[in-house]
RNA sequence: CGGAGCAUGGCGCAGCCUGGUAGCGCGCUGGUUUUGGGUACCAGAGGUCGCAGGUUCGAAUCCUGCUGCUCCGACCA
């Protein structure tokens, strides 16, 4: 009986033009019958104050299970073979010629990446497991924040993005491409546009608000001259969210939730990232800031003050339902001066005390803009609000790139040996280096070592292959895993294996269940 | 898009100027050796010299066109 209305509603949509689709909607159906599964009172939607306790309390029936975030494209990895011997990992002795920065030559070595075209990759199984960790914590973080997670195309319809204007202003970094009905196409450079449109279709009332959606997609810019592997490609996976507000105090309100979140989601894959006020390019608005990651082989010059360099969100508790406590945390973060060359100036500047101006280079690692109405007002995102006045919503959007990180953090953390990995996107949790392959002892206690630290949920990477012990350590530097465990006979004989720091090159000896406990206990504090 | 350069086994390169049918190192395969920081030796496999045309008895090499890639600049997460 369900049936048969929700198929004629079908065709109803199917058959209109989106805008006759978008006019008849008052008489449609009650979405949040379609929207909320069965658990769910659809008169429970309310303020986002209240949705928060709302959501809470219907968990059991509406939250997907944790680990849903980590389907398709996010597949965990686990379960894959984990012992080299078994695995995919074509490190190179040498350098190959095309690769300028020391991030490019690593991620070439260590065999994370493959160049297709150019600023095109393909992501070996190496890269795949660092790109899998970067982007489960931008969803972790994402989901503290109360942002909720979808998946838009890449490929658009270019209609879209005539109704804002932008096909026409964007220019030739966007890839055009036509179907066989010659129906003009984009791959998506961003997604403000569909994204505006998903609102309008089915959000119209401010009791719907605040709301912010996100995705993490696969981009494409066709840039004029790409470079320095992934942190500058053509395509590239980026994380894009967008809020919607009643008005523009409550759009900032979501402004400063994601710099918050976002110094978070930084910190956590141990990198440094100051927010910097920037310019705002073809996204539009005033309100911006880029985050950005000093390197000396950064693409932008950065001007600041020193002492943000020491600023840490750590470990203390930011309520984002309370904005006011948002919005210390955000004065805290931006009160010393950062700015990028495009907003630089000078006078302000000579007001830092000079023991602590600084001028350096920062890879730009995200950014965030509040917008207002540029897309709603053109596309007709309107929501009613508590007076009953039909209004544009207040819009932001919010990016990270997330396949230009993997490349950021090793500007950021390497020798000269190879990478440094930070514990919070190592591909593999530490190493285990079998000294004496084929020795019944040794393999045993590497094998015992392998489950346990399984058994704990780590997942260690077993060099178990018939290289020599200089061979195996290199291979280890160079790919970075923080931790390594060298197992060998003369160790075994005193009950002990060596555990290794690849940060400090310091090593320490204890027995093998002592090992296991040490690396659970350092993995523990990096949830 | 303006300027410059490169394209030769999987990777890094030599050979091209002065045309005669391809070589080195690493890697790979088999063997011996070695075994706590890229071991040594022996024997092997592997190349349409980016593509197309031209000159020539003969082209990796000279000429023309094309394609791809890299670097510098302007542009960008």
């Amino acid at each position: 009986m369900a049936a048969i209305p929700r198929r004629k509603a079908d065709r109803r949509y199917r058959q209109r033009p989106p805008d006759l689709a978008r006019r008849h909607r008052p008489h449609a159906p009650p979405r949040k019958a379609r929207i909320c599964c069965r658990g769910c009172s659809p008169r429970r939607r309310t303020r986002w104050a209240a949705i928060g306790t709302a959501r809470a309390q219907r968990r059991p029936s509406c939250s997907p299970p944790a680990n849903r975030l980590e389907v398709g494209a996010n597949a965990p990895c686990q379960g894959e073979p984990m012992r080299l011997s078994r695995y995919f990992l074509p490190v190179l002795k040498e350098t190959p010629a095309e690769a300028q920065i020391v991030s490019h030559r690593l991620m070439l070595r260590a065999g994370m990446i493959k160049q297709q075209a150019a600023g095109i990759y393909s992501w070996l199984p190496l890269g795949f497991r660092v790109l899998r960790r970067i982007e489960q914590i931008v969803h972790e973080e994402q989901a503290r924040a109360g942002h909720i997670a979808l998946l838009m195309p890449t490929l658009q319809p270019a209609d879209l993005w005539r109704e804002s204007g932008r096909y026409d202003a964007y220019g030739q970094e966007m890839l055009r491409v036509t179907d066989r009905h010659k129906r003009d196409l984009l791959y998506g450079p961003t997604n403000e546009e569909m994204i505006t449109d998903i609102f309008r279709s089915h959000v119209s009332s401010y009791r719907d608000l605040p709301l912010t959606l996100y995705h993490i997609q696969w981009k494409f810019r066709d840039e004029i001259r790409p470079r320095f592997g992934v942190m500058r490609g053509r395509e590239f996976l980026m994380k894009d969210g967008y809020n919607f507000d009643v008005d523009k105090q409550a759009a900032l309100d979501a402004y400063n939730r994601h710099m918050v979140s976002y110094l978070r989601t930084y910190e956590r894959m141990g990198l440094t990232a100051i927010p910097m006020r920037a310019a705002s390019g073809p996204i539009g608005g005033d309100n911006t800031h880029e985050f950005l990651v000093l390197a000396q082989t950064g693409e932008s010059e950065v001007f600041y003050d020193d002492r943000v360099t020491g600023l840490k969100l750590g470990n203390r508790a930011v309520d984002y339902y309370n904005p006011e406590a948002v919005k210390a945390v955000c004065e805290e973060f931006t009160s010393l001066y950062a700015r990028t060359d495009e907003t630089h100036d000078e006078a302000a500047f000579a007001e830092v005390p000079e023991a602590h101006r600084k001028v350096g280079r920062g890879i730009e690692v995200g950014q965030i803009f509040y917008f207002g109405t540029k897309y709603s007002e053109p596309m007709g995102a309107m929501v009613v609000n508590a007076e009953g006045e039909r209004v544009p919503v207040h819009m932001g959007s919010h990016g990270i790139g997330v396949s230009r990180l993997a490349g950021a953090i090793i500007e950021a953390s390497h020798d000269e040996r190879g990478i440094i990995w930070p514990e919070g996107v190592t591909p593999f949790h530490c190493g285990i280096v079998n000294l004496r392959q084929g020795d019944s002892a040794t393999d045993a206690a590497c094998e015992g070592l392998y489950a346990a630290l399984q058994a704990r949920g780590l997942e260690p990477l077993y060099d178990d292959t018939q290289e020599r012990a200089g061979a195996k350590f290199a291979t280890m530097d160079l790919i970075g895993l923080p931790w390594r465990l060298t197992v060998g006979p003369r160790g075994l004989q005193k009950g002990v294996v060596e555990l290794t720091c690849r940060r400090s090159g310091e090593s320490e000896e204890m027995s093998a269940e002592a090992a296991v406990e040490r690396l659970g206990e350092i993995y523990a504090a990096h949830r």
